[in-house]
RNA sequence: GCGGGUGUGGCGGAAUUGGCAGACGCACUAGACUUAGGAUCUAGCGGUUUAUCCGUGCAGGUUCAACUCCUGUCACCCGCACCA
């Protein structure tokens, strides 16, 4: 085994003396920006995953390079979290100082891993020089509208004491703790995300994402078109509205549904002889888990309002309202016209409270479920007789806009982005309370807005940051007015200071500016961003987000932040589960870079399989990577000294080229190393090597295996390093060889295989077919109906 | 329920996009060199009744030719989930 521990330290030594991977600002070459996730720096160290995701951008980092370009290739930490705050809780070892030491770690990894980042530009975004500008940029948010208070109920966590985003506690778990998560009424800072909602799906349309990450956006945002319908109170003089996105089955309406805490259930309770049955639906429906939500679905639940009707708006019949869970104050208006002829939901509950059920829509069996299909308008007078549902949609929109009792509108799944948390490893929320002004913003001179030093991280009481007790922060003066004032003591959730640090990179030491326009001008957009699916609804929803309000404010250059954006697939534990301390399937990067090196565990992670699939680790399979470098490596006793391809070669060296250059482009890492396996037994099997044909290999391999491609290099005498050598480059008429073996057919059925010259003519082609002798056996004595030849491929004869 | 993905040897996975299924690697078997081998080299390695036929989750179809296209179906994984 080639000694890499030696060979190793030594090239990660002369990559950082000569600064190779510093990006320059010279705007003059064309650039490539490559970004990967930074890593949150847990305690833990860097696991393979992190190898994985690495690793891939890494090859096009340095292929790039290779090419020419002015890279710049960064990375940081994502240090703000929880998990640094419960160790800190646990330890009482300040955050600061385990952030610092985990980071350090991480520093210590990425380095011995010999990734190429410039590491000149690292951020953090737990530095209060880096999150005076995650503050800077709420409050910007905070004078556009964008930020704002309101009180409603919250998805709060009892065990982290924290209040939740939905994103945060997806299933009605915890996404920090995995426990139940409940609902509680509090006063929160939202970000008003929803209104770049269309911005957000608009954009979409010009950035290369992955096909199943622009699908996954898509449906986070959850467009869906439709009316507003307002139905009137029957015998009261008032009105509600309601969404839906068919209104024109608004005469198949036989009953109205409000979700529980529906406000104008309370407005006109004294009208509701029932209020008391409602009161406790209310309780109940609180009560239940999320679990037993979806477990129910089928099993409607709810309560008649006795006291409220409204009234239908197109034929004025008078409907009963009901309150049911399975209706939400979240989405649309909070209350439904239930069509129980052609909706499931409002045909099962329409079922259980034996409630009409008139078809509007022809087709289908209503005594027995709901018609969800496609049909003639029926019982509907002006839409009767249409079969296009776009055009009676279209009809009835018009009809109500007319009559001024609807109107058309658009609604979003997407909910807006609840930002603030009780804790207090965050950045605090620039905001003061004055009970003169109001809420004011910390003046942007006073930023960064510093985390006091605490010594108890505990949270406060009933859900309180651990901030409101230090009386020294919390107490100010209003910087309007001057008198006494309080702060605001939340702080910012983890995804802030990630919405938007690759910005940062880009000029990492600006005091007076987030960063330089010039310089965002030249690296903006990002040209290609890799990290993992987990990731594609939240952060980088959030990150576009904020970029785009940045580009609407006249900050940024461009409207989408990444022009491209991949992922990779988890690394599995050897026993094929996901990699967990609890399972004990974790793999330390680490220990392999011990026991193989780190070129091994680069090329490992890059081999195992598809890059954007989840491939299990095999500690055997990593064998066979560490044999294929050292073959690799002893191959330069072979080396003789010719600047030309040995002859036999040219042809497979030309396809090699080709096949792992474009391999690398579409993070086909897998096969790339395979080819690269290949070429290297060739070689391997002959009795020497010219330099040329040894270079084209470690140039080749460069990407994947550095330490190794720039000793073998210095080996053979050359005295520049690889990290600025061309990539090499293929000759399209020398990938196919002048002799090939073909195969040949009997109808279908492989019999032989004839070696050819390429491109010979098909009349030769046919004959040297027939004559073989294992096809003669099988068409003697029958007809040839025809041959079928596919140049330089096969050919097939059909007989009869 | 809706959306997306995956199904190929003992295992990880290839297949130029309709053209020799199983590349490359692991594991395994036999041999060589060795005091020794968990090192290295050489050969073999889908099944089989071995000059044969069968094989890419299953059942059909299109085609000279199907892992690849079409129809139906099953299983697993990942999102979202009573979104009106």
């Amino acid at each position: 085994m080639y000694n890499f521990k030696e060979i190793e330290s030594k090239w990660q030594k002369y990559w950082k003396e000569h600064e190779c991977f510093l990006a320059s600002d010279d705007f003059s070459k064309k650039k490539w920006y490559g970004l990967v996730e930074f890593p949150y720096p847990s305690g833990a160290g860097m696991h393979v995953g992190h190898i994985k995701a690495y690793s891939g951008l890494e090859v096009i980092a340095r292929k790039r390079r290779m090419e020419g370009y002015n890279v710049l290739f960064p990375i940081g930490f994502d240090a703000f979290g929880l998990p640094t705050e419960n160790y800190a809780i646990k330890t009482n070892i300040h955050p600061r100082i385990v952030t610092d030491k985990n980071i350090k770690t991480f520093t210590d990894q990425l380095n011995r891993t010999g990734f190429s980042f410039d590491m000149s530009r690292v951020i953090d975004t737990t530095d209060s020089n880096y999150y005076k500008w995650t503050q800077w940029i709420f409050l910007k948010m905070f004078e556009n509208g964008l930020a704002f208070k309101d009180k409603t109920l919250v998805n709060y966590c009892p065990s982290c004491k924290v209040v939740l985003s939905n994103e945060d506690s997806q299933g009605g778990k915890c996404d920090i703790c995995h426990n139940q998560v409940i609902q509680k009424e509090k006063e929160v800072w939202y970000l008003r995300i929803t209104k770049y909602a269309d911005k957000l799906l608009e954009g979409l349309k010009e950035v290369d994402y992955l096909p199943n990450i622009k699908l996954q956006q898509e449906n986070w945002i959850g467009k869906s078109k439709g009316a507003f319908v307002k139905f009137k109170l029957d015998g009261i003089d008032d009105e509600f509205k309601i969404y839906t996105t068919r209104p024109d089955t608004l005469f198949g309406v036989t009953f109205m549904v409000m979700a529980p805490e529906h406000p104008i259930i309370d407005k006109y309770k004294d009208n509701i002889n029932n209020f008391d049955d409602i009161v406790q639906y209310r309780k109940e429906a609180l009560k239940k888990t999320e679990f037993e939500r979806t477990q129910l679905i089928k099993d409607k639940t709810g309560v008649k309002i006795d006291g409220l009707r409204a009234i239908n708006p197109v034929n004025g019949k008078v409907i009963p309202i009901y309150i049911s869970d399975y209706v939400m104050m979240g989405y649309g208006t909070g209350a439904i016209m239930a069509v129980p002829a052609h909706d499931e939901r409002d045909y099962d509950f329409a079922k259980k409270f034996g409630i009409d059920i008139i078809p509007v829509i022809e087709g289908g069996d209503i005594t027995k479920e709901a018609y969800t299909g496609d049909g003639n308008m029926i019982n509907s007078e002006f839409l009767n007789g249409m079969t296009n549902k776009k055009d009676s949609i279209a009809k009835m929109i018009s009809y109500l806009e007319d009559k001024n009792i609807g109107e058309a509108a658009v609604q979003y799944k997407m909910k807006d982005w609840a930002f603030n948390r009780q804790r207090y490893w965050g950045e605090p929320i620039p905001i003061i309370y004055c009970e003169h002004c109001g809420m004011v913003a910390v003046p942007y001179e006073d930023l960064p807005l510093k985390l006091p030093e605490i010594d108890n991280f505990e949270p406060g009481t009933d859900g309180e940051s651990p901030l409101a007790k230090i009386d020294s922060f919390v107490n100010c003066k209003c910087p309007k007015c001057g008198r006494d004032a309080k702060r605001e003591t939340d702080t910012m959730p983890q995804w802030a200071g990630s919405s938007w640090y690759y910005l940062r990179y880009i000029d990492p030491n600006n005091d007076k500016e987030l960063a330089n326009m010039d310089k965002l001008k030249y690296w903006l957009p990002v040209d290609w961003y890799n990290g993992g699916m987990e990731h594609v609804t939240r952060h980088l929803i959030y990150s576009r987000f904020w970029h785009r309000f940045l580009y609407d404010i006249g900050v940024v250059p461009t409207k989408e932040p990444y022009a491209k954006r991949t992922a990779q697939g988890l690394v599995l534990g050897p026993d094929g589960d996901k990699m967990s301390k609890s399972k004990g399937n974790v793999v330390d990067p680490n220990q392999i870079i011990d026991v193989y090196g780190a070129d091994v565990l680069r090329t490992y992670v890059l081999f195992m399989g598809e890059y954007g699939l989840e491939s299990p680790w095999n500690d055997n399979a990593i064998k066979g990577v560490s044999r294929f470098l050292d073959k690799v490596y002893n191959l330069h006793n072979k080396v003789i000294d010719s600047d030309s391809y040995t002859s036999e070669f040219e042809v497979i060296i030309n396809k090699t080229i080709k096949k792992v250059s474009e391999d690398y482009e579409n993070m086909k890492y897998n096969t790339a190393i395979s080819e690269l396996m290949k070429l290297t037994n060739t070689y391997f099997n002959s009795d020497k090597i010219t330099k040329a044909d040894y270079l084209v290999l470690i140039k080749l391999l460069n990407p994947v295996a550095p330490h190794l491609a720039e000793e073998l290099n210095s080996l053979i005498g050359n005295k520049e390093c690889l990290v600025f050598a061309s990539f090499p480059t293929y000759d399209d008429k020398k990938i196919i060889d002048d002799v090939l073996e073909i195969a040949v057919q009997v109808n279908g059925k492989l019999r032989d295989s004839i070696k050819i010259k390429k491109d010979e003519d098909r009349e030769v082609i046919e004959k040297m077919a027939k004559e073989s002798s294992n096809v003669k056996k099988h068409i003697d004595g029958k007809e040839i109906v025809k041959i079928i030849v596919v140049p330089n491929r096969i050919v097939n004869i059909v007989v009869k």
